[in-house]
Formats: C-alpha cells, structure tokens, sequence
DNA sequence: TTTTGGGTAATTTGATCATATTTTTATCTA
DNA sequence: TAGATAAAAATATGATCAAATTACCCAAAA
C-alpha cells in the first residue's frame, strides 16, 4: 500500500464513502441502512462505521426511527419549505463571499466541472451530472472561505440528495437546463449581486422540481 | 434503578450530557477535550463516548485537530461573521413560524422561564442565566414545528455557546439587559413580524458583546 | 379446505465493553 | 539539539448481551 493514503483513519473513510452513497443517490429514500449490512458492504469494523452513521445522522442525512432503526429519511412538503428557505438564505451568500475570492485557478475548475457536466447531461449519466452539480456549486461555495456556512451548505445537500435523484430518475434530467452558464458568466465578469442571483435561480429550479414530484399523488 | 429511564441508550445520554456541557460553558473554548478524560468524568464506555463526541463534531461544537486531538473551537472574528449572518437568517423565522402556533401552554411556559432568567440575573448565576436563555429561545423556536430549522439553530448555539459563557464572565451579564420583555410581548399579540423582529434585536445584542470582547487586543 | 389470528421460537440487529494495535506526545540520554 | 525510548491516547476488532423483527406453527372461524 503506498505511503500517501496511509493517514486517513477508517472511520473518516466509511463516513466519506456513506456521506457520498446519500448525496449521489445510491440510497433511496425510506431506505433502511442498518449497521451489520454496512459492516459487510463497506467491509469495515462495527466502530467505525457506528461513527459514520452518528455524523450522518446529526447532518440529517440519516435518520433514527424511535426503534434503533436508522433510514434515508424521506423529505415532506414541509421539510422541502424549511430546505428551500435555508439553501436560498445560505448558498447565494457563499456565492458572494466566494466571487470576489474566485482566482484563474478556481475559474478552470468550474468550467472544467461545467464540461464534465454538460457531458453527463448528454450522455444521461444521472450519477454523473449529481457528482458534477455538486462539485460545481461546493467549488464555487469553497472559495467563500466560510467554513460555518459551507457546513451548513453541505448538511442541507445531504438532506436533498437523495429527493433529487429521484426526480432525475423519473423525468431524466430533462427539467433540469442548465443555469450554470449564467453562474460562470456573472464570476467571470465578478459581479457577486449578480452572481448570488444566479445561484439562487439555479437551486430554486431544482427545488421547484422536487415540489412537483412530491404534490403528485403516486408515493 | 427506575423503569422509566431504561429506554434511553447511554451514548444519547453521554451525547446529551457532553452538548450541555458545551451550551453551558462548562468548557472553555480552546480546551481539550479527550475520550479517556470523558470515560472518567462521564463514567461511561468507550464506543458511547466515541459516537458522543463524533456528534458533536459534526454539528461544530467540537473541533478535531488534525492530530486526532479534539477540542473546544475558539471563535474567530471571521466565524463570529457568519454565525451572526446564518442567526438572523434562521432564528427570527423559526420565531416568525412559531408565532401563529403559540398556545396557551407554551405562553406560560415562556414566561415562566423568562421569570426564571430575570431571577437568575439577580443572582449573578450567570450559568443559570444561559440555561434559561437557551430554554426561553428554544421553546419558542420548538413551537415552529420546523425541525430541520431548529437542528441548524442548535448547531448555531453549539459554536456560539461557549464564547457567550466567556462574555458573561468577563464582564458580568451587565451589558446583556433584556430583549426578552419585547419577544413576550410581541408573542402575546401574535404579530409574526414584529416577534421575528424582536428576536433579531436580541441576537444581535449577544452577537454585539461578544464581537467587542473579540476585538480586544487581550486573548 | 382456506384463511386469519395469536403467540412462541429463531434470527437478525443494535448496544456496550474489553482488548489489541497503532499513533502521537513526552521524557530521557548522549 | 537530536535521537531513542517510554507513556498516553486514539483507532479498530471482536465478543457478549439485549432488544427487536421475522418466521413459523397451530388453532379457530369462514
């Protein structure tokens, strides 16, 4: 085993693997997780992914079900009206504080991100236009340097992933054009009003996509 | 030992200990914190401590250092900034949502802990002033019915706690005089608006103070 | 006969602890 | 000061106990 990965302990590993099955929608909502079943599947000892399951848990990414039983919860109408006021106080501020920050580097990375996107999008690679969208906005959200507000960013996609993929499932992404190309426009140009906007556009069509899904009657 | 309390697992009890020990000042911010320590003080296991402590760190109010050493964050200027940005976005809400659902018994229960507080300035407890504190924000925020909102405000309180407790000792709780009249007020008449207001004036008040002590050349 | 209900047994899963291993920090000597 | 060694603390495993769910069986009713 090469020298370089030999620092990362196992739990940390085991919550980033977990964290990245809800975000990218490998976990269905109402899906049971239970502690033995990760011990097999991650093939991991029993602490380590006890700690997983406690910091996923307290971002509200899992969820507790009064027996010991834990699950992916499975947002309401009411859950999706707390995350939509919350993502839009939060994440256009991040946009802000990050746009004037944004260095050439940071800039080749989003358009970089921004190709990989589009590319998933035409291939209907559901998965991949997950991981590219949320690289895209926590690249952006990282350059804020705010790390309270990137906290709270990172505990709210956690609690709308699994809802997104979903929707992508149903409808393929086809509700889902891109607005990303005004966000690099307005950093490009370092506008942060403007480009606070366009982040706010941006997580209002997917959250308007997940309230459609919801008010259908079929569960 | 008592039916009653037999349900409860002991790392939620360590969790919840831990957290009051953290919202109460009884760590300082800066100090260490270890998992034998805690098996000692707390007299609990290893694995219920581990999770307490994972907990915690994910909602922000502890902090690992690179090391695997854990300890109680100190607040920087910069953190202070977005704390103040995210509590004025979510608190007065939660207290707006509240406002129409307040009934008689969660009136009562507001005042008597406003009573409580006013007694607890008297004293000079300043402990028991930001336990009274906590409860009189908290129940009315529980009155809102937005979970996902009050998990952020906790998370909030968690990295705030410790720096107020700080405050308060320095310099008494003589610059904090209460908000907590106009909130009771404002929640009597039922006006959304001018509680959420309210709250926002008191926020910022503990904000303010502890923005002053921060700027203070002596750590 | 088929179906429904209740209850017990078996299995699965979670909670906790004791222990071994690894890493970091502190101490001591050169 | 540097390097080696000892002590302390964190990480990780596996075993054990307790609780919950599931499977299963038998009896009674339709």
């Amino acid at each position: 085993m090469p020298e370089s990965a030999r620092k990362i302990p196992i739990h940390e590993l085991t919550y980033e693997r977990l964290r990245d099955m809800v975000l990218f929608g490998e976990l269905e909502p109402g899906q049971p997780v239970t502690i033995q079943g990760l011990i097999v599947d991650l093939g991991a000892g029993m602490t380590p992914v006890r700690e997983a399951i406690r910091r996923l848990c307290s971002q509200g990414a899992l969820e507790l079900q009064g027996n010991r039983r834990i699950c992916v919860p499975k947002l309401t109408l009411e859950a999706l009206d707390q995350l939509a006021f919350a993502r839009l106080k939060i994440e256009p501020q991040l946009a802000l504080m990050a746009c004037t920050r944004l260095n050439d580097t940071s800039m080749i990375s989003l358009q970089e991100i921004d190709r990989r996107l589009d590319q998933a999008i035409a291939l209907d690679d559901v998965q991949g236009y997950l991981m590219q969208n949320y690289q895209f906005h926590f690249t952006l959200y990282r350059a804020a340097a705010a790390p309270i507000l990137l906290d709270m960013a990172q505990s709210l996609w956690l609690r709308f992933g699994p809802s997104l993929r979903v929707v992508c499932g149903r409808y393929g992404r086809g509700g889902l054009p891109d607005r990303h190309h005004d966000v690099l426009r307005a950093a490009r140009e370092g506008d942060p009003a403007v480009l606070a906007e366009a982040i706010g556009a941006d997580l209002l069509q997917g959250i308007d996509q997940v309230r459609l899904a919801l008010e259908e009657p079929n569960a």
